[in-house]
DNA sequence: CAATTGGTTAGCCATGGAGCTAACTATAGG
DNA sequence: CCTATAGTTAGCTCCATGGCTAACCAATTG
């Protein structure tokens, strides 16, 4: 009954350290040895190798080895995996956006034909920003 | 002035939690409360604030008090920015693998040319590659 | 004002992650 | 066969993370 962590979950995690990160961004230029991953780092063989262990978990990098020398690669479909996860987020959060736009717009209209009464554009006190927001900020 | 975490670092390691993406999904579809957000979770809240404040810090969230009750949003812009990253990756990979396939079809002119006459670069079985490795492939 | 609600602070504990050294295995090369 | 090379295993520290309880504000509300 151990753990059983997600996918996604090994796989942030597994980017969320800067050596690892700097591993697959070798890896996406081609394929290397351990030895030659290694190198560009100050840091003993096994604690690297424990790097590319979690990589190799997480999905994010395939590895085999042949005589003594064992040669990594990247999965690119773990990679695009988590990307998609972005996605879909930027999705539902623009879908909102176009919402609230539609709900802002509708205001505009209500306010115009009411023959522009009062200043009704709430100021944010901590960021000094009124509360209409087009793009991103 | 201890470790100065890099924000990719932090975002990663932020999302690398399934309680914290469950809350940034959440936050995709608009702002809530604190209380609002910690309901689904069996967990106590001192321990949920956590996870707050952890996403906070990573810039995935904002949030402001007003009253006794704390509203939280999502910051779009770090989660696009995490985004960038993979789309960076995936950039690279895929010059890559146009390299290579330009690299193969000059493989095989060079073949039909020749007339099949001799194999000088050897071929590494697993990978299909030549052994020839002098700087990217 | 008293009680409730919504968060917050403080402090404890168990686990896991990232690093190290030392010693070992197994191939390649001379 | 001997040695150097390339990883691997074992086992140890240290500290960050994720969870808890208990006690504590500070606004609302009756």
């Amino acid at each position: 009954m151990a753990n059983q962590l997600s996918r996604l979950d090994q796989v942030f995690s597994a980017l969320a350290d800067p050596t690892r990160r700097a591993i697959v961004m070798r890896l996406c230029a081609g394929e290397a040895s351990v030895g030659e991953l290694a190198d560009p780092f100050e840091m003993a063989l096994p604690s690297f190798m424990k790097h590319i262990h979690v990589l190799e978990t997480s999905g994010l990098v395939l590895s085999e080895k042949s005589g003594r020398v064992r040669t990594c690669r990247l999965s690119p479909d773990t990679l695009v995996g988590a990307e998609d996860w972005f996605q879909q987020q930027r999705a539902i959060w623009e879908a909102r956006l176009d919402r609230f736009e539609a709900y802002v717009m509708k205001l505009k209209k209500d306010k115009e034909r009411a023959g522009a009464k009062r200043p009704s554009n709430k100021i944010n006190r901590t960021t000094g920003k009124t509360t209409k927001r087009k793009g991103s900020e």
